[in-house]
DNA sequence: ATTAAAACTGTAATCATTACAAAAATGAAA
DNA sequence: TTTCATTTTTGTAATGATTACAGTTTTAAT
């Protein structure tokens, strides 16, 4: 599909190969991939892919607001093309960082804020590893 | 004062010298500090002080929920003593980092998930660089 | 005073990210 | 379809924040 040449173009972002190659892995793999995931990921298929062009492309992908950069990881930043309004959770036991709905608050004008953009990040503990720690007795 | 101790006590911190003068930097600068920052302003009163120490202590205080950091700023993490609900905001034309009110939101139990911890991010343009860019034509 | 545990220090290593300059690709004009 | 300017990509080297580690100092209890 050429949704990743559309977006690019939307943007005012040429596609070239190496951008639509990183913005439709992006979009096919909603994992929030590190740089490092991507260009593995994408080097196999793509072994003239040069690391520094997975930053730039991400940078410029960003810059224009085509794609979301996590900073809920204290190691690396995440990357996630899904840029409607959803909040993220990284669960403190497994680690696994999830897409969960963003809550409904007060957005706009807070107290004299020109508010561009809000990125919520929750912390605790997922589903999963709630049931796991579940002994019933305590 | 000895607030910083009394913190460093109330989280179960063995509030050594190196503890005390760092946290007490915190609750005393309130702008939310990269560890340079508090190394650099330190360092005069406090010559012997390693940076190592300053990111142990404040990997130690963040870890037991005394201080809260921040990753908000993409190049360094900052470091913040006002652990009451609060969001943030960065301004986008002058960088300045802002407290601002935590929006009302749906906490507690969010679809499943035990939620521990939560960060909110605004980026935008500040009351200062709205009203600099304000020339009324358009 | 003795001693074991905890905390601190300085240096070296790690690792993500950026700077930079050369090479390649692109696209418009002739 | 050549020419030329611009954009993009690439690989290497540099940067800079953070961590690992091992030796030293401090602490607190006996």
């Amino acid at each position: 599909m050429t949704e990743a040449i559309d977006i690019l173009n939307s943007h005012n972002i040429r596609p070239s190969v190496q951008r639509i190659a990183i913005l439709k892995y992006l979009l096919e793999h909603r994992i929030h991939p590190t740089v490092d995931d991507i260009y593995l990921a994408l080097n196999p298929t793509m072994p003239t892919l040069s690391k520094t062009t997975v930053y730039n492309v991400l940078r410029n992908l960003v810059e224009n607001g085509a794609v979301l950069a996590l900073t809920i990881d204290e190691k690396n930043v995440r990357y996630d093309a899904d840029i409607s309004s959803h909040a993220h959770f990284r669960c403190q036991t497994c680690g696994e960082l999830y897409d969960i709905e963003q809550p409904a608050m007060s957005d706009g004008n807070t107290s004299g804020f020109k508010i561009d953009n809000v990125h919520v990040y929750y912390w605790g503990k997922c589903p999963k590893c709630l049931q796991k720690g579940t002994g019933n007795k305590e």
